[in-house]
Parts: structure tokens; C-alpha cells; sequence
RNA sequence: GCCGGCGUGAUGGAAUUGGCAGACGUGACGGACUCAAAAUCCGUUGGGCUCAUCACCCGUGUGGGUUCGAGUCCCACCGCCGGCACCA
């Protein structure tokens, strides 16, 4: 009797309900059962809902959270809400709401739209950010760092956003405007919170030696972190009791340093006001390399401009000749000692300004070509030349020998420098959680007492951001004035905010234990669960995120709060669902597609499918409506397999062999994220059941088990409706047998010189001599070789017979 | 400029890592069912030559190479995408 019609809006509420009901997906607290923590990165609940992009990750990692748990482990997966942030504080601006009301609205509409797909969240731990519950230990974490000297407030020129109106990190800026609004970004010197992320800059090197991150994810790390090993080597100036140290990577040219460079900002030109001749002119160039945006200083990079000091010059240590120094804005005080030696000849910036400014060029590595006119910055294969002591070494030699005499002679030694930076750590802006310090005129900045957290957000009337730089909470005066903890004396609360950055730093701890009054989660869960060992994120979170959550969770472990040193076992990234178009998806272009209208045309299981079908995981893909229809289509077929259901619990003769294979294909394939071969293996052996016209209920079961990852109030629903017996969801997942992977009888090719003659079945067993021997013989084969001589003969095992012949 | 990655039918993409290129899906075409349509089912679908679904030839960005055999490895080039970008 043919089954009921498929109708995904009535079996699919009813089963979400169902593990709503019974806690189907909630982690254990038995610690006693082996743990999987899986982990996409909680989103931004922004005005706009999901667009179809959130759920390419959360589905993949909600495959492997629920084969996890068939395969017996206790599952940690949540889902949380990272609130704080910009684009809710303007909606509020604009439209008068408190952006706590927006963001509660704003995670209503997420949290409904999440929970129609099916995801196997445990609800029940759901974290965010902006609760005072929270953020209370957002603070905490605050404070140790501050205890710790890592969190220090320091006059800097920091990169400031016009239209937002806020300071932003490094890692916030692209090409000289704002990540998120795309403004000009421009220098501003202010008194800013930073975070002492250089302090860990080798350790977060180091760690990724032992965690499994894609690779890609492990090179932008390290290169953002940037680590050159080289050496500092001071210059006496001639005549002055004074010196200038530079960095250099490349300390064995020394001898080819024909003058040196120092950035406009190096402290050294005011102190040496009175020596310098052209004090004016130099006052000039600084002022104009500072109106530079960043943008335009790396527009105009390959164009050298400069001024020479004139009145002082610099001794070089290691012949004593004078060379001239001059200042140029291709040299930044943020790097190395913000003053550098100038090899010409082996170095493109160099020279490149040497050429422009007529300086000379000394030739220190042979090999290249003539200096004169092409630089040679090659360092593999050089011999040193014209430097003395060093004449007749390799580079690599060169630099140890130069290194130890540099030491020897107390006039410099080796030293390793790191492009990171620090992180500047405030926010000018209302929405984030509040600095918990406190300025006393007579203490200076004193921490709050622990006991007094949260700082809770005071109210305002007005959230906007103030042109002259300070936060809104600014403005609350009743709020701003305090008891200084240490002295009692009247003080003043710091009024800026932390960056979105802070709440989802360690957001992954919180889940452990996310009710935890009492620290921010407890010593057991925490020792329990972490590490998380899978965590799937998008790339552009690489240096920001990713890095800034390694970097507090190694200082955590460095203060005994956690006892792994690094967060996350293993890091995968998705690829972007762009527009039907191949465009990105955007309401400018409007080529954004919503996950509610796919989902009431084909329902929640066709839409997951497709998500993890439409191509490889890690790479972008163009939406596409009929491609998702297609699955609708493929799940149709499995439901219409109920007719043809014969009694047996085992596998039929035809199908053994595709069962275990598939069985074999769909696990690996998922641990590897290509589901979209594992969906594909699914496929064909449906069309096989399909054209063999009947299904045994042991063939029928396995394919709904394996099927239920991905698409599972389908799966649910069958499972009841033939009475399977206990919900799939609580079942063991599948195994293959190793023997069943083959058949007996395998089709090869044929091949003459390489190119396919014929096809032919040959027994699995065949031995590589016996086929060598007798398959040239069959007729058919000899047939196809005619009267030609038979030079070689190749067989490879259940594959292919090549023949070559003349 | 430097560092990664990629380039396969009309289309999204497969290819056990050197072994039958184009799995699976979409689209298109033909057929069955139907009064008709939708749905479903069956077939065809890289190109050339061809009455032919025989045979033959060509074919994974371009040109060369290694190999019995190359989408896969090597060299050179072209194109696209991502990251970094005066970091001494």
C-alpha cells in the first residue's frame, strides 16, 4: 500500500519538538563517558536575520556532532548570541530603541530560524555576550590581565574610523578604510587601552606546532604574527656622545651599510635639535608623512621620498667610516627600533632610495649581477665579499660570525622582532561591555574589586557616539563618579567600552558550564570539556578572533584557570555561499536568498542536504534553487522506498557490496567534510534500490541511519512509521566489513600503449604474474593486439591490463 | 612586488593521490503514463567525423617535458581568487 505524501512543514516542527521535549541533544554531565566539543562560531544577531550562508558550517558541524554522538560520545554543541556590537547600537540610534531591547528581538528571530533547521543545539547552555551574567566575566578576565600587566592604557597614534567615530584595531583595517563600514580611516593620537598581545607572540607561534589547523589558517597566522630573526647594532654618532641602534635582518652586509634611515617620528631628531642644521625642513617632512592616511602611504609605497640630516652623521662600527643619515617615511617607528642601516646593495627599498638620492652602493655578496643597476637581496647563494673578516663565507655563516663579533664588541647582539602588534582594547561607543578601572586622582588606575562585578552598562538617553572622542556613558555623570577602591577618595569610572572582540575571546569556556555563578566556568567542566576539538570558523576571522581567543586562553592557562594550552584541538573554515549570480550576497545587490522561503518550499532536510551538496566545503559556491530542489527530489525517492520494503533484517546478495561501501564512504567522508561525495555515494545507492525495485528492512535502516546526520526529522519520521523501534538519534551508527568492500568478479580496462582497446572481468584474486601471464592469452584480448609484438605488460590489480606492443 | 590556492562538459562539481576523465546533481533533448499539465518512471547528453548508439580522431587554461600510462608530477607562460604589502 503506497505510503502517505511527504510533507517536510508537518513531520519536521513535530520532531524538533520531540527533542525539545526530550532533551535529546543535551550534554551529559557524566564525566566518566569519552567527550566531543564541537564549535561554530556563535553569530552577530544582526537586524537582517540568517541568509543562507550561516548554515553551510552550523550544518556541517552538526553532522559530525550528531555521528559523534551515535558513535557513543558525550557531545558538547551550543549555540550562543555574540551581542555586543555596532550595527545594533546605530539600528538603536536611529529607531529609539534600547539596544538591549533590539538585541533580544534580534536573537528572537535568530534563535527561531535556527531551531526550524533542526540543528542538535543543546539550548539549554546558550550564552550572551551581553548579559550582565556574562559579561561579569568578560570583566573578570579583564582584571587578570590588567594584574597582570598585560592590559596597560598608553598615548599612541591609534586608527580611527570617521564614520563610526571609534578606534580600531589593526586587525579592523583594510587598505586604509574600516573593515565594517568602509570609511577612511585616519591617524589619531589617543590615550588608548592596549593589550599586550606581543607578550605572546612566540607562544602563539609555537602552539600552532601542536594543534590540527588547516594550513592555510596556520601561514596567515604566522604571517600576521611575523617573527624575523636578525640583530640590533648601534651606530656611535660621529662627534657626539650618542648613538642610534637599528634592526636588520641581514647583519652581515654591515660593511654595504653606505647610510642609515630613520622614520620621521624617532625621538632622537628633537633631543638632537641643537646638532642639526636643517632642523625646519625635517619638521616639514614628519608633518607631511603624518597627514598620510595609511591608504595613501601604501598607495604611494614604491615612490621613496626622504630628507638628509644635515650636521650629524653615523659611524659605522665595524669599519668606522661616516655614512649620512637621513629620515624617510619608509622606515616606521612601530618596527624594530624605527631605525634602520641601509644595505643598497641588497636590499629593493634601499636601494631604490639610494638610486633617487644619488648614495653609494657597496657590493658585500657576490653572485648577482652588477649592483650598480639591479639589486641582489638573494641570500641562498652569495658569497661575502669586500667585508674583511667576513670575505669568503656564505650568508648564513656570515650572519653567525657578525653576531658573535657584534657581541664580543658590546656594540649590538642577535634579536628577534615580531610584526604584531598590540591590541588596542577600547571602544569610544556605548554598546560593549564597561572597563572595570577606576582613575583616582591619587592612586592612578586601580581595578575594581572582584566581588563588585558585573559592572553593569548604566542607561543613557543618548547613544550616540561624541565627535570629540568619548564614549556616551561619558555623559552620566552619576555613573562616572565613584569610591576609589584603594583610598576611598572620589574618582572617576573609565567610560570606554570594550571591543566586540572581548565576549566571544572565550566564549568556547562558558559553554562548559554556562550558569556558573561563581567563576567563569568550574575547574571540573572545564577539565572535563576542553579542549574543543573541532572548531569550523571562516577565514576572515583568522587574525582577529582566532588569534585574539588563543591569546586570552594561553593566558588563562598561564594563571592556572584552564588546563589545556591551547583552546581548540582542530580548525576548519567553510567556504561562502555566494548569489545565484556567483556574486557576494548582499541586500545592495540583491542576490541574498532566505533559508525560511527555501525551507517552506522543500522543507528543513533538503535544505541541509544542499547545503553540504552544492560543492566542496572549504570553497565559495553560487547558490542555486533548482540544485536544492534536486535534493527535495532525492529525499522523495528514500520516503517512496517505504513501498518497496521486503521483511529481511540482513543485506540482499545485489546490494551487500554497495552497502558496505557506502557504509565505508559516508563515515570517512564526513570526518573529512567532503559531504558532498558522501551525499553522492547516498544517491547512487538509492538509484540502485530504486532499479532493483525492493529494499530489505536491514539495507533500509542502515541507509536512514547514515542519511540522518544530514537530513533527520526525514530519517526520524520513517524510522517511526515502520517501527523501527527506538528514535535514530539514539542509535549506533552503522559499521562496514572489510571483506564486503569488493566483489568477486571486477571489470578492468584494456589498454594498448596507454589507450583504452577493451573492457574485461577478472576475478578480484588475480595475482599481478598470473594476469601478466594469462590475459594476454584470451581471445578477445588477442584480438585487439592483431599481429603486433607485445613489448610490456603492465597489470595493475582490479584496475587495468596495459599492453605495449609494436 | 611577495606568499598561498585554483583553472575539468551548457552548469555546480567528481576522479581511490600516477591507473578506464566527466561520478552525483542541475539544465537540455527524446519517450512512457495523462484528455492535458504537473509529478513520476525510462533513455540520451564533452567535441569532431559519421546514415550509425560501428570504427577512428581530439579533449581537464596554453606550450614543452618525465612515464607503459599525466586532470594529477616537473619547467615556462596566461588567467582568476584569497592573504600580506616599504616589517629593514
Amino acid at each position: 500500500m503506497p505510503v502517505q505524501p511527504y510533507v517536510p512543514a508537518e513531520i519536521e516542527p513535530k520532531w524538533q519538538k520531540y527533542w525539545d521535549d526530550h532533551q535529546a541533544f543535551a550534554a551529559s554531565e557524566d564525566h566518566t563517558k569519552p567527550k566531543f566539543y564541537s564549535l561554530i562560531e556563535f553569530p552577530y544577531p544582526s537586524g537582517h536575520g540568517l541568509h543562507v550562508g550561516h548554515p553551510r558550517p552550523y550544518t556541517a558541524l552538526d553532522i559530525v556532532a550528531r555521528k559523534r554522538r551515535m558513535e557513543g560520545y558525550n557531545v558538547l554543541h551550543c549555540i550562543g548570541w555574540d551581542a555586543f556590537g555596532l550595527p545594533t547600537e546605530n539600528y538603536a540610534i536611529k529607531n529609539h530603541i534600547h539596544p538591549a531591547k533590539v538585541t533580544q528581538e534580534n536573537i528572537a528571530h535568530f534563535r527561531a530560524q535556527l531551531q526550524k533547521l533542526g540543528f542538535s543545539f543543546d539550548y539549554s547552555r546558550e550564552v550572551n555576550t551581553t548579559d550582565p551574567g556574562y559579561y561579569k566575566w568578560t570583566q573578570w578576565i579583564f582584571l587578570q590581565l590588567f594584574k597582570h600587566g598585560l592590559a596597560y592604557k598608553t598615548e599612541m597614534p591609534i586608527n580611527w574610523c570617521t564614520s563610526c567615530k571609534c578606534v580600531l584595531a589593526n586587525e579592523e583595517v583594510v587598505d586604509g578604510v574600516c573593515e565594517r563600514c568602509g570609511s577612511p580611516v585616519i591617524r589619531k593620537v589617543k590615550n588608548q587601552w592596549m593589550l599586550k598581545i606581543t607578550a605572546y607572540a612566540q607562544k602563539l607561534l609555537d602552539g600552532l606546532d601542536h594543534v590540527d589547523f588547516i594550513d592555510r589558517v596556520k601561514t596567515q597566522q604566522r604571517n600576521w604574527i611575523g617573527r624575523s630573526e636578525g640583530a640590533e647594532v648601534d651606530f656611535r654618532l660621529a662627534g657626539l656622545d650618542e648613538k642610534i641602534r637599528v634592526y636588520t635582518t641581514r647583519p652581515d652586509t654591515l660593511f654595504g651599510a653606505t647610510y642609515m634611515v630613520l622614520s620621521p617620528e624617532h625621538p632622537l631628531i628633537e633631543k638632537l635639535k641643537d646638532h642639526i642644521a636643517n632642523y625646519g625642513a625635517l619638521m616639514e617632512y614628519r608633518a607631511a608623512a603624518a597627514r598620510k592616511s595609511d591608504f595613501e602611504r601604501t598607495e604611494m609605497n614604491k615612490d621613496k621620498t626622504g630628507v638628509e640630516i644635515a650636521g650629524i652623521r653615523a659611524v659605522n662600527p665595524v669599519n668606522g667610516k661616516e655614512i649620512p643619515i637621513w629620515i624617510s617615511d619608509y622606515v616606521l617607528m612601530t618596527y624594530g627600533t624605527g631605525a634602520i642601516m641601509a644595505v643598497p646593495a641588497h636590499d629593493e627599498r634601499d636601494w631604490d632610495f639610494a638610486k633617487k638620492f644619488n648614495l653609494p652602493i657597496i657590493e658585500v655578496v657576490a653572485g648577482g649581477k652588477n649592483v650598480q643597476e639591479e639589486c641582489f637581496p638573494d641570500v641562498a647563494t652569495g658569497v661575502m665579499v669586500n667585508s674583511e673578516f667576513l670575505n669568503g663565507l656564505s650568508v648564513a655563516d656570515a650572519k653567525q660570525k657578525i653576531a658573535d663579533w657584534l657581541t664580543e664588541k658590546g656594540v649590538g647582539e642577535r634579536k628577534v622582532n615580531y610584526k604584531l602588534r598590540d591590541w588596542v582594547f577600547a571602544r569610544q561607543r556605548y554598546w560593549g561591555e564597561p572597563i572595570p578601572i577606576i582613575h583616582c586622582p591619587k592612586c592612578g588606575m586601580v581595578p575594581m574589586d572582584e566581588k563588585d562585578l558585573p559592572l553593569l552598562l548604566p542607561d543613557v538617553e543618548h547613544y550616540e557616539p561624541t565627535d570629540d572622542g568619548e564614549s556616551p556613558i561619558a555623559r552620566m555623570t552619576d555613573w562616572v563618579s565613584c569610591k576609589c577602591p584603594q583610598c576611598g577618595g572620589d574618582a572617576r569610572r573609565e567610560t570606554d567600552t570594550m571591543p566586540q572582540w572581548a565576549g566571544s575571546s572565550w566564549y568556547f569556556l562558558r559553554y562548559c558550564d554556562p550558569h556558573n555563578n561563581q567563576a567563569l566556568a568550574s575547574k571540573e567542566a572545564l577539565d572535563y570539556w576542553m579542549p574543543v576539538d573541532w572548531y569550523n570558523g571562516g577565514m576572515e576571522h583568522t587574525t582577529l578572533h582566532l588569534l585574539y581567543s588563543r591569546f586570552w586562553h594561553q593566558f588563562l592557562y598561564d594563571i592556572g584557570v584552564v588546563d589545556c594550552p591551547e583552546p581548540y584541538m582542530k580548525r576548519t573554515s567553510h567556504g561562502m555561499v555566494l548569489g545565484e549570480n556567483g556574486e557576494k550576497m548582499s541586500k545592495s545587490r540583491g542576490n541574498v536568498v532566505n533559508p525560511d522561503e527555501v525551507v517552506a518550499e522543500i522543507g528543513a532536510d533538503a535544505f541541509r542536504m544542499y547545503e553540504m551538496f552544492m560543492g566542496a566545503f572549504d570553497q565559495a559556491i553560487p547558490w542555486s534553487t533548482n540544485g536544492a530542489r534536486g535534493c527535495r527530489k532525492f529525499l522523495d525517492r528514500v520516503w517512496r522506498l517505504q513501498d518497496c520494503l521486503t521483511d529481511s533484517e540482513d543485506f540482499s546478495d545485489d546490494l551487500r557490496v554497495s552497502m558496505h561501501q557506502t557504509i565505508k564512504k559516508v563515515t570517512d567522508d564526513f570526518e573529512k567534510m567532503k559531504f558532498n561525495t558522501a551525499i553522492a555515494q547516498m544517491m547512487t545507492l538509492v538509484n540502485e534500490m530504486v532499479q532493483k525495485g525492493s529494499v530489505t528492512k536491514g539495507e533500509y535502516k542502515t541507509l536512514l541511519l547514515l542519511l540522518s546526520p544530514v537530513s533527520p526529522h526525514i530519517c526520524e519520521e520513517i524510522w517511526q512509521l515502520q517501527g523501527f523501534g527506538e528514535p535514530v538519534y539514539t542509535q549506533k551508527w552503522p559499521a562496514y566489513d572489510e571483506k564486503f568492500l569488493v566483489r568477486d568478479e571486477v571489470e578492468i580496462a584494456v589498454q594498448l600503449n596507454g589507450k583504452v582497446k577493451g573492457k574485461l572481468m577478472v576475478p578480484i584474486t588475480l595475482t599481478k604474474e598470473a594476469a601478466q601471464a594469462e590475459l594476454p592469452q584470451l581471445d578477445s584480448v588477442k584480438a585487439l593486439i592483431g599481429d603486433k609484438q607485445i613489448v610490456k605488460c603492465i597489470y595493475v590489480p582490479g584496475r587495468l591490463l596495459n599492453l605495449v606492443v609494436k
